[in-house]
DNA sequence: GACGACTGATACTTTTTGGCTCTGAATCGA
DNA sequence: TCGATTCAGAGCCAAAAAGTATCAGTCGTC
């Protein structure tokens, strides 16, 4: 009957408080200072740290009577303790939110490319057809990004680019969106109705960055149009990107969908034999809540469709 | 000054503890094979969880007398305190792994006369007792162009031939090479065993730099012998001295481990009273880190002895 | 329908731990 | 060398956690 386990040991715990405690001392290089903006004296800061270091049978900080510094172990505790933190704070609200009667929290990661346009259909959709469903929405993430939090469980769901690596995860393909050219209005090809690829080989780009799928197909559709873009300015928000294409920096390829960002001084071109980017709703494969199933129910009848969009 | 963020509140908490709790309940449905579980008493336990709702606000287990009962909130936090608890302890494990020195990268210089011999040997025990250590290599270096490395921290440590000016590196000796004279198969002093320095004395020499600390003692033993070797090559790597060996454009004094680069054409022959350079691990005094520590251990069953290699 | 067994909560005590004040030791700058 | 600064240690107290004893429901059983 005894169920001993690794989990059930309360000795040498490391405890929030140490981590908020290291965190503020790693961040001001000082027990003082720490110690005053964490509200308490200096002494018991530093027996904690102590505590901290003993538990972890590691050294963390190198204290000369003059300044405080990080070892390499100290480097990665407070980087990942920092994550940690927001964690156990995003599970503190998500409980409570669930306590005052929503039906559930699902936390889902949303591409750059997706985050404007598909995402509030989504949500309006949720809301008419899980509603109590609490959506905590993290937006202009990047593939890779995704499919990480997806495989650690720090999101239920994500809208993102295919392809993806991980094998752990299941796939919904949702749209195709083609690539259009973004162009200054004030731009010579701004005349131009249908625009070639190669059109664009001497211009500067504007680009998503290298990790992002839209990245990739636009780098190869180039090639196969026998030049490579010259990047001046990599940006991972949309909304960041076009706005350096308004300001005249370059040119920038986005998904069709994107044309409804109307931005003031930008034009959209079409491109023949257009390259096209998918887009697909992703999930954790052995995640089968009933919550993540009924929500991934609401992609059958295409989320585009019908009367439930404003 | 007030740094006042939302980081560094400490009232309510959430704690480790808690949550290792809670797991304990949730997962057993009983109050009390919990606590037993836990190694603690009942009461307290309750308590515990009791002051958890409260800091949630929120409701976690429905407890009929008979029976206890997760709520939805309940079997939120049960799941994502799960996977909270697994991130601390990888978390704990990886601080410990880079505290011990387990991890991280070292930048190593080798002198060009122990980077074939020794090396392999010292990457092998290095990947056997530190998983996860990266070693950046750089072979066929001379001593002085180390001292440097080391003094301006471009290398963490080098195995190089003593001795050294600078008084900021600490040394640690490890084998002691006879130098032996590499002759051309057909010389006429090939047929002869056991040579005299003195024997040399006419001939013409292919050396390694003035700067290294072989040719240092080389050249100091000739004079000793009394007579100054003819140079009539210089060249800083081993492989291409010996090859100017085998061409017949001179003799040579090599580091006996030299004696494996078995190339065509070449005999190596002992001499009476052989001169001796030493080989020897070099660091900056003040680098203090545990991965250089660790590392340096690895030296301290000699390297060249057998059995610890696979 | 009453009693006993079981279960979680409560009241109270003991133990442990965290925090505070005061002080000391080491280092840097003047 | 002296003072200022900074982190650590000692001793004390308060708060929090854990323990003991007990109570109050609920369910099953006779």
């Amino acid at each position: 009957m005894e169920h001993i386990s690794a989990r059930d040991r309360r000795v040498d715990d490391v405890e929030v408080r140490q981590m908020r405690y290291f965190i503020a001392v790693a961040e001001e290089k000082h027990f003082g200072r720490a110690a005053q903006r964490l509200h308490m004296a200096q002494p018991p800061l530093s027996q904690q740290i102590k505590a901290l270091e003993e538990q972890l049978g590691t050294q963390l900080l190198v204290r000369t009577t003059r300044k405080v510094d990080l070892t390499a172990a100290g480097e990665l505790l407070l980087a990942r303790a920092r994550l940690l933190l927001a964690e156990i704070e995003k599970l503190e609200q998500d409980v409570k939110l669930v306590g005052q009667g929503a039906s559930g929290v699902l936390r889902v990661g949303v591409s750059g490319t997706a985050t404007y346009r598909l995402m509030p259909i989504i949500v309006q959709a949720a809301r008419k057809h899980m509603p109590g469903l609490r959506l905590s929405v993290q937006g202009e993430m990047l593939t890779p990004e995704m499919e990480i939090a997806l495989e650690e469980q720090r999101v239920d769901v994500a809208v993102l680019r295919p392809p993806i690596r991980s094998n752990q995860l299941s796939l919904k393909f949702l749209e195709k969106d083609e690539l259009v050219v973004a162009l200054p209005e004030d731009h010579e090809l701004a005349s131009r109705g249908l625009l070639e690829l190669a059109d664009l080989a001497d211009e500067p780009f504007i680009a998503y960055p290298l990790s992002s799928a839209v990245n990739a197909i636009s780098t190869e559709a180039c090639r196969q149009a026998g030049f490579s873009p010259r990047i001046v300015q990599e940006t991972q928000e949309t909304s960041t990107l076009l706005s350096f294409v308004a300001a005249g920096m370059g040119v920038a390829l986005v998904p069709t969908a994107r044309r409804m960002f109307a931005l003031q001084g930008i034009v959209f071109r079409q491109l023949r034999n257009a390259p096209a980017v998918d887009l697909a709703v992703a999930w954790k494969t052995d995640n089968e809540t009933a919550l993540l199933k009924k929500f991934l129910d609401l992609f059958e009848t295409p989320a585009t469709t019908e009367g439930n969009q404003a």
